[in-house]
DNA sequence: ATCAAAATCCAAAGCGCCTTGAATTACTGA
DNA sequence: TCAGTAATTCAAGGCGCTTTGGATTTTGAT
């Protein structure tokens, strides 16, 4: 069923139909009614193609998730991220285009994307400390918004970011009030900007209370459950091994807890974990008293902001870039006590 | 940069253009090269929306991944899977349009997208043991591949699985030749057709080794951790309590690993665990021993075959329903030992 | 040199929708 | 009653591409 056929149909003209459909004015109120029955019965939806040639909106809104390589991890925290962005575009009649792309294609695929004019926006995924991908995004004219921000921009931009830095900031000053010192931060790869800036809000704790980082503290790599076990297993077998684990997501978390529990030590007591927590909805940290310690921060909300933000500058492309820093919560669990010599 | 612009520049009709650029043979090799040049250097790339209006293909696949409710789990698998099938469409040229759907809308959004034309065909997750989807888009038309498999179809219809009964009837016979008899299954929502078939497998184990089902350890839920954890907690409480568990995921067992540790005992020697592994990037349990035994089936491989079945559905209509067993690979771990009274 | 066949190229129609500008009808006040 | 205005409706053009059917040029064999 097309608006031709709905049109004859109905005894109107082409014109009066789509006017009726989209809402405009200078149609009768009875017509109108007639025409959306009609509509509904005949489970007619304008030919979403034709629509966007006829008006230049595509109605979708690019995703290009990167990864570094073909079969490299899918950051976990994207599913969750696009569920949230999903709700909006439903919301607004929006489709959500999905690329998976390797780093290397990623320039080309956002020129694909802008050329075959298939999107009106991107969401920006894992932005890097000083990422490439703005001045293509600006040179190129697409509308975006990062998800995260990029840290060494001398532009303005749209984003929407959690506060990373002041929250490992305050975990890390968590730690230090009850008594540790022997901090390991567990990091993600610190080429991307959330990781660089949890690592200030770590390094400025310490500086904050003189205390002495040590360098075999620190480590960064990808999210994964081994990274967690393996880096926590060498840690702990070290003479002077760390009083407690700073970690950047319970998945990694997860491998940290299985490391503690070979070395035959004891979460919350022997050995003290904070973790941000996403609220990845299949890793459940909210009971009354949580498994962990952590800053918390719902990446699904976040999606459905970023989205909001970016519909509204696709609107109105005059907009001043917006901006938009949630905070976390800190969360007290019991994977945290206080330091035993 | 359009078409219209580019024959102008170039001196030739947008007839010659696009049939030089579409690979037709009624061009001369060396206007082909000129047109592939000029395009080439003006960064041209054919509108999609005229594109697929002039040829009627949307050129893109959706998936429609659906959730509970609102803020419910969206099942980890689906990111993996996508990122294999996104793999295959970007080799075809075709996009990937998703929606998270919540599973009162998703009849509504099937039909919207077949009426909207904006998808070429779907693919259909988590399909349940009598899935109404599957004669809701036979008789709206679409093409569509189902990853898993409705138990109770008539009809023959297009799918891709991995043979989720055999794996687990495999894990359970390698599990009572170990001398266990008190095996408790930990499974997804039994709705679901795959957690259906494994319940199935587990139980034809049973039966082989003429032993008996204990009720109690039956268990089915959404794949958490946090499920994990209290069953397992629940389980071992009691007076008898299994001396092995079957379980769908990884994500779970990590759950049941931390029960078993809090109860001081040891996976491997006291309590054996085999997992499925949908080989998820960010859960490595690939070493050369694994620390779990487990069923292994690549969920991405899986969405890489199913987006080809499904181009190859849509290239050629009339061909007959395709079907795609993948087997699983029991591969032996160090979270499995024989029984101990 | 000639003519049919093959090789190239082109003009124009059409995909299904929105939107401009004009035409028709209904309503208002004098 | 009638012009003047407001309320409705419509015809037609255009979005950028593919494709049909026809026109033109080249080629090849006689």
């Amino acid at each position: 069923m097309n608006l031709k056929q709905l049109s004859e149909h109905l005894g109107l003209s082409q014109t009066t139909v789509s006017r009726a459909l989209n809402g405009y004015p200078e149609v009768n109120e009875t017509t109108r009614r007639r025409v959306e029955r009609a509509a509904a019965e005949g489970n007619y939806r304008p030919n979403l193609r034709a629509m966007s040639l006829a008006t230049g909106k595509a109605m979708a809104i690019g995703h290009v998730v990167p990864v570094a390589h073909k079969n490299d991890v899918v950051n976990p925290v994207f599913a969750e991220f696009v569920a949230g962005a999903s709700q909006t575009y439903n919301l607004h009649g929006y489709e959500l285009m999905l690329t998976i792309a390797e780093t290397k294609n990623e320039e080309s695929i956002y020129r694909s994307l802008a050329a075959k004019r298939a999107v009106d926006g991107v969401i920006v995924h894992s932005p890097l400390r000083d990422d490439p991908r703005l001045a293509l995004l600006n040179e190129i004219g697409l509308p975006f918004v990062v998800h995260g921000r990029v840290c060494d921009s001398k532009t303005e931009y749209n984003w929407i970011d959690m506060n990373n830095r002041r929250a490992f900031k305050q975990a890390t000053q968590l730690l230090i009030d009850l008594g540790h010192k022997k901090i390991a931060l567990v990091n993600g790869q610190e080429t991307l900007s959330f990781a660089w800036l949890r690592r200030q809000g770590y390094e400025e704790a310490f500086k904050d209370n003189q205390l002495e980082i040590e360098p075999a503290f620190l480590s960064s790599a990808a999210l994964t459950e081994t990274y967690g076990y393996e880096k926590a297993s060498e840690l702990l077998a070290l003479e002077k091994s760390p009083s407690a684990f700073l970690v950047s997501s319970y998945i990694v978390a997860l491998g940290i807890r299985r490391a503690i529990s070979q070395a035959g030590l004891n979460i919350g007591k022997d050995i003290s974990v904070i973790i941000h927590d996403d609220e990845l909805s299949y890793f459940d940290n909210s009971a009354a008293v949580p498994q962990f310690t952590s800053t918390r921060s719902s990446v699904r909300e976040a999606g459905i902001l970023a989205a909001e933000m970016l519909l509204k500058q696709i609107d109105d492309p005059g907009l001043y870039p917006q901006t938009q820093l949630l905070e976390s919560h800190l969360t007290i669990g019991s994977s945290t006590g206080p330091y035993k010599a």
